[in-house]
DNA sequence: ATACAAAGTGAGTAGTCACTCACAAAGGTA
DNA sequence: TACCTTTGTGAGTGACTACTCACTTTGTAT
């Protein structure tokens, strides 16, 4: 592994530990075990650090989402998938979505980094709204954009009590509501 | 309106549009058209500040919150006002639900003032439980937990987009839903 | 071996920010 | 009036932080 790789790790999960604005450069050259300049002579400066953080995870991100969506199946099927996948990419991911929301829910630096997140997001409801078509043609847009929002607070109040939080119960409880509701 | 109290509003306002450590005292005491000093007069540091503000929003949202919990009406009639309130209650305090999802979600501002936020929640989710539990036994506060995540993600995804989101369309949905999967 | 670029260093700098303090004005009480 | 408390001021300060730069080391191609 190389420095450069050294500091994105370091400073994806000091950001994700510490918020990006409490997390002074000085210390992610101190834990990555480099001098402070290395990280400007690499990123140029801290927003292309968060930057280059955020397109790496997002790249990956996308790459898993992209795999998925071309698998063919009953729509009904994709949608219970979808439920299933993003919330163990949840846990898979951990650190990343942890700095991912406090990215989202910042306006200063959702600025800075949000549209890249905001971007894979959309390509979810998409992808979301098309099995809702296939099910019923009633107004799929919102039902997927419900269905997202869903998976996500479930997901964002994992992220706040990752101990405690019955994240598979949650899981299990939303797939049967939608089982019931839809099928 | 007290010099203290200005202070307070305009704090509030630019802390939830720029966030807590993006907002310099010195901006809040020009925009309050008060000396920077009065701010540390009146709430001794920066963090006393945001708790003076948390803790005056939180009352209110508390009062609300109380005054409801003790109508009485069928548990089924409970939790479909539950949703309208929270929807409507957002739309009211647009401006402290932002704040309160910046402290929410950034774990070294959480530690100032996230205390009081989680003891409002953890309340609803109790209410919720009482509801769901007289509906039926299985497993009310898994049940509870979940609809307060969904309620949560509809009202974190309209924050982000306070314009474009169909609030009122997610809240009907989701409360067709309910009715399709309990009554 | 030489030349050149890339990686790496760390002391230094300019700017910002939370907070202090000595002082002044205003308000209440006797 | 005299006295005390509360409210208000704003210049000043020390600490911190992002970023720079002159310099060194390492790697690599010819």
């Amino acid at each position: 592994m190389t420095n450069k790789d050294i500091i994105l790790q370091t400073a994806l999960r000091l950001f994700a530990e510490q918020g990006y604005d409490r997390t002074p450069t000085s210390q992610i050259a101190r834990e990555a075990s480099v001098s402070e300049g290395l990280i400007f002579r690499h990123f140029i400066n801290k927003e292309g650090l968060l930057k280059a953080i955020i397109a790496q995870g997002m790249a990956q991100i996308a790459e898993t989402m992209a795999s998925y969506a071309e698998q063919s199946g009953s729509p009904r099927w994709a949608l219970i998938q979808h439920i299933e996948r993003s919330l163990t990419s949840i846990r898979e991911n951990e650190v990343f979505w942890r700095l991912a929301t406090n990215i989202r829910f910042q306006a200063g630096i959702n600025a800075i980094a949000g549209k890249e997140i905001e971007e894979v997001n959309q390509f979810v409801i998409k992808h979301l709204t098309e099995n809702f078509r296939k099910i019923s043609n009633d107004s799929p847009e919102q039902h997927a954009l419900l269905l997202f929002a869903q998976i996500d607070g479930i997901c964002l109040h994992w992220l706040r009590d990752t101990e405690h939080y019955p994240l598979d119960m949650m899981k299990q409880l939303l797939i049967k509501q939608y089982n019931h509701v839809y099928f």
